[in-house]
RNA sequence: GGGCGGAUAGCUCAGCGGUAGAGCGCUGGCCUUACAAGCCGGACGUCGCAGGUUCGACCCCUGUUCCGCCCACCA
């Protein structure tokens, strides 16, 4: 290595070949050896749709749970990081049909088999992709146990947990106004749907007739309110309130419809009618909208349904059928205009329930639809997070939990689509009998023994066979090995935009099949959202494709990804102004790296709701790689031949030493420790902080002195010491930063007992360091002296290269001692000319300007090149801050309060405080008089 | 309408009842034989606003203003 070009890190050069090495060593396979008596650790994987992508919101989750993982790896835990795919029912089935649209063809074209046969053929050739994009990342899943929810065992799964909670009772089917997405022609569940403000609304007045009316009693009109005219269509009533006096001589009478002529009743309902709202009278259809539905159910309305499943009119709208919704909405006001029905409109602002898969606005549909009973399932849920069988980190979301069970409403799990789960129903085309089994067909109705039985036609949910991940992909319902070893999970880690969709259903139903929660922990992230904390979108322009961070990318491509079909110059100016950052880095991404990319993403705080992504930030973690890799470079120089047992030295004598092993074993300490409590970013801010701040810029200086000029013994001391160090540092950083990590230590010294791979070593723990306090202190005053002798050099302009004399002077003899004793340390690092001379105070000859290093309580003198009127006003400053803070010691210690009922140590605290200050004064004063007689 | 977060250095964010931190950016000096993707210095904050509790508040409480998110059937 030595003499070879300085030459930066190239992770593309490095990564490929440590990822094959890992797979090559069943490094990432868990086991299941009856003779394995590990304790097990097991997360399963949020299974990515099958014809996605890698986004970052992957890449946040995959490199959070590698880091988890192969922390507990490396500390000998029998580890499952079980991976899988989903079907993503209407997503896939979304992007095929679009397919067959570029065709000129439907799926009804097709049939259902033959579509499906396509669909499979589809996740055939790109369902793989996902999975090969995470392993550019690192991902340590045990992909021999890779899993996709519609295989035949994951399948017989969801068939299992249907039919035994239909035969609980948990499941039912009813006729129900729901959720309709009339582009993807499916009902959606309550999850499914967004809710969007929408500004352009409008609140349209329009008058129903009265029958018969009496105009010698009050108006014989009723005139009511709506956002939605079309459905007027299917308005089966007009309510006002019981106690509106207004309405009081209507009550009982009826309206003429002024469309199809039917007669609607005026009902009196307190609970729909707000008196002070709109026109007082509301108009109800009870098809279509669920505060209508329910004032139906009340008062016995009919129920017309005047929508067709694509949206548009049925025969029901009489003139208007067969018009789109909008369309409808304008020809019915036009008409009612025509009528000289209209009585005005003013902006309203109402919210749009939009399909969060296809966009379109959602109709409530009168439907019959298959649901499950969610109240019996929530409670015991809801029980396991109050009694901590499950913990929720961060724990504000525990509040979002319980109230999302506590409020639960029945989950619809039907759905009108081909793929997917079908639901393992037959109807007897006989006598309407519906049979629920766990067989493939039916032969004959159990109940009028008829043969002519049709399985229903619609499929699941999607997150129905996602609410089983955590037990079925371990062979559930069979009593498999691995259900038995690793039911329950340990950690269930996910971003907390699925907290509702997929964490709380597993809960429900992991605790109602097997009898015990899914998962110890529940772990949620924040979303990664672009630089200006905007949402990353298709729209906005700002996603980025996490492997043109890793690989490098021309920004051409990254927003031909964001923003597909767009002219390029408006896509590039839509990326920058969303990340600010990357605006001034030229013509792309260089390639970061895995590793930097990890490490940025681990140092985010967990916690945040928003992960704001910044390139330059990236940037920076992927200068840290580059750090690690010439620091272990450089050491390489000087260890090379050194043996190492596994522990740290035994009893090191030079300080240097000393003081890097206790930082050692503070950083790897704080490493786990941020690690257990989810707190990647406090680990990684510790291991990035240990590695450059003190082990690069101080250790390895610190150790030039010693083999440039040590005695033997310092020096096997020193090489022991660096080499343990550096093998132990890399061990800590692997979770986060694999593969420059393994790269370096395949060739660092290191004990025999070591595997293979840095991947199975294990992680290291305090005592791979050594706490000494004394070192620490001795270490920080020498900092303090030499810190304070670079500020003079510096402030003095005195050239870097140059030799200074540096006189040394504390009143403090152990001070003195220990500045002699480190004399050598000093001089390399301030580049001191001739001997370090360490005094005590008075004994300076004149000629000296001096400085002070204050916290160390030591005088620092540089002779000869500095000025002294500089120094001057330098330390007329320094004595300015000092007395301004003594003015505040003194004004606390002066007040008897303080004195009274703080707690003594702090009073103790701040007199000591008060002291050195006054010793600072002192000394700077001193150093006034001396530097005037320049 | 409820609920939850955020507001701290130019930017992105940590933090904490006892005299404010990081990265990036800015700035002065260095191509000092590991690293210029670097090294050594420096500047920079009435910790959203107003009250309160406390010997002491950026931190706890109350109110308030902005920003974001979630839930909810107001025509």
């Amino acid at each position: 290595m030595i003499g070879e070009p300085a030459k930066a890190y190239d992770p593309a050069e490095v990564e490929q070949r440590w990822y094959a090495f890992w797979v090559e060593q069943g490094v990432f396979r868990s086991s299941l050896d009856p003779d394995d008596r590990r304790p097990t650790y097991v997360i399963s994987m949020p299974p990515p749709n099958v014809t996605g992508s890698l986004h970052m919101g992957h890449a946040l989750i995959d490199t959070i749970q590698d880091v988890l993982v192969r922390h507990k790896r490396m500390q000998g835990y029998n580890v499952l990081w079980q991976p899988g795919v989903d079907h993503a029912g209407i997503a896939t089935q979304t992007v095929v049909e679009r397919q067959l649209k570029r065709e000129g063809k439907t799926r009804h074209d097709l049939g259902r088999e033959a579509f499906l046969a396509r669909v499979w053929k589809w996740k055939d050739q790109s369902g793989g992709r996902i999975v090969e994009q995470m392993k550019f990342l690192g991902v340590s899943a045990d992909w021999d146990r890779l899993k996709f929810t519609m295989d035949p065992d994951m399948s017989a799964a969801v068939r299992e947990a249907f039919v035994r909670l239909y035969e609980e009772g948990l499941i039912y089917r009813a006729t129900r106004l729901v959720n309709w997405d009339v582009e993807a022609q499916t009902v959606l569940s309550d999850l499914e749907v967004d809710n969007e403000e929408n500004v352009n609304g409008e609140l349209y007045e329009f008058a129903y007739p009265v029958i018969d009316a009496d105009p010698a009693a009050g108006s014989t009109e009723l005139v009511v309110a709506t956002t939605r005219p079309e459905t007027m269509l299917g308005d089966t009533a007009v309510a006002v309130h019981p106690d509106d006096p207004r309405f009081r001589h209507l009550h009982g009478k009826k309206l003429r419809h002024p469309f199809t002529g039917r007669e609607i009743p005026i009902i009196t309902d307190a609970i729909l009618v707000d008196m002070n709202f709109g026109t007082g009278a509301v108009k109800v259809t009870p098809a279509h909208d669920f505060n209508d539905f329910q004032t139906g159910k009340r008062h016995g309305l009919e129920e017309l349904n005047i929508l067709a499943p694509n949206g548009t009119i049925n025969e029901n709208g009489g003139e208007f059928a067969g018009l789109d919704r909008f369309v409808a909405r304008k020809a019915v006001k036009k008409r009612l205009v025509e009528l000289g029905l209209e009585r005005g409109s003013k902006p309203h602002l109402t919210t749009l329930p939009r399909s969060e898969r296809s966009g379109s606005i959602v109709e409530p549909l009168i439907s019959t639809q298959w649901f499950v009973n969610m109240v019996p399932l929530a409670e015991p849920a809801l029980a396991a997070v109050r009694d901590g069988r499950t913990t929720i980190l961060p724990e504000d979301w525990i509040k979002t939990y319980n109230h999302f069970l506590g409020n639960i409403q029945d989950w619809c799990i039907s759905r009108q689509l081909w793929w997917g789960h079908r639901i393992p129903a037959f109807h007897c085309k006989d006598c309407g009998e519906f049979v629920v089994t766990r067989q493939d067909s039916v032969a004959s109705c159990p109940k009028c023994n008829g043969a002519r039985l049709e399985q229903d036609e619609d499929v699941l949910d999607t997150w129905f066979s996602s609410a089983l991940w955590p037990f079925s992909t371990l062979g559930w319902p069979e009593k498999t090995p691995a259900l038995e070893r690793f039911y329950p999970t340990s950690d269930m880690e996910t971003g907390y935009d699925i907290l509702f969709f997929w964490v709380a259903r597993m809960m429900m139903m992991g605790l109602h099949f097997m009898g015990e929660v899914p998962f110890r922990r529940v772990l949620l992230n924040g979303l990664v959202v672009d630089e200006t904390g905007e949402k990353m979108s298709k729209v906005k322009g700002n996603s980025i494709d996490p492997l043109d961070l890793v690989h490098g990318a021309t920004f051409e491509t990254v927003v031909g990804k964001a923003l597909p079909g767009a002219p390029v110059a408006e896509a590039l100016s839509k990326f920058k102004k969303a990340y600010p950052s990357a605006a001034q880095m030229g013509q792309g991404f260089p390639a970061y790296g895995a590793d930097a990319v990890r490490l940025t993403l681990a140092s985010y705080t967990p916690q945040a709701r928003r992960i704001a992504l910044s390139p330059k930030r990236i940037e920076g973690y992927r200068h840290f790689c580059n750090k690690v890799f010439n620091a272990v470079r450089f050491a390489l120089g000087n260890v090379e031949a050194v043996t190492l047992d596994g522990s740290p030295p035994k009893e090191p004598k030079l300080l240097v030493n000393r003081w890097i092993l206790s930082r050692l074993a503070s950083a790897v300490g704080a490493s786990t420790r941020g690690i257990d409590e989810f707190r990647l970013d406090e680990s990684a801010g510790a291991l990035y902080h240990f590695f450059w701040d003190e082990l690069c810029d101080w250790y390895l200086e610190l150790t030039k002195p010693v083999f440039a000029a040590g005695t033997a013994e310092e020096i096997a001391e020193t090489k022991v010491t660096l080499a343990h160090s550096i093998e132990t540092a890399l061990r800590a950083l692997h979770p986060f930063i694999p593969f420059v990590t393994e790269e370096l230590w395949q060739r660092v010294p290191r004990p025999p007992s070591r595997p293979r791979t840095i991947a199975l070593a294990p992680y290291p723990t305090p005592a791979d360091g050594r706490d000494d306090p004394d070192a620490e202190r001795d270490v920080n005053c020498l900092m303090q002296v030499i810190g304070a002798a670079r500020t003079i050099r510096s402030e003095h302009e005195v050239h870097p290269g140059a030799k200074v004399p540096l006189r040394l002077r504390s009143e403090d003899v152990a001070r003195r001692e220990l500045l002699t004793r480190e004399a050598r340390f000093i001089a390399t690092l301030v580049k001191v000319d001739g001997d370090v001379v360490v005094e005590r105070p008075g004994e300076r000859p004149p000629g000296y300007v001096l400085s002070v290093a204050c916290d160390a309580d030591v005088l620092v003198g540089l002779r000869g090149l500095v000025e002294g009127k500089k120094e001057l006003e330098r330390i007329d400053r320094a004595v300015k801050k000092v007395e301004k803070d003594l003015v505040s010691l003194e004004k606390r210690l002066a007040d008897p309060k303080f004195i009274d009922k703080a707690p003594p140590e702090v009073v103790v605290q701040v007199r000591e405080q008060r002291a050195a200050l006054e010793r600072q004064r002192a000394r700077l004063v001193e150093e006034r008089g001396l530097a005037d007689e320049l």
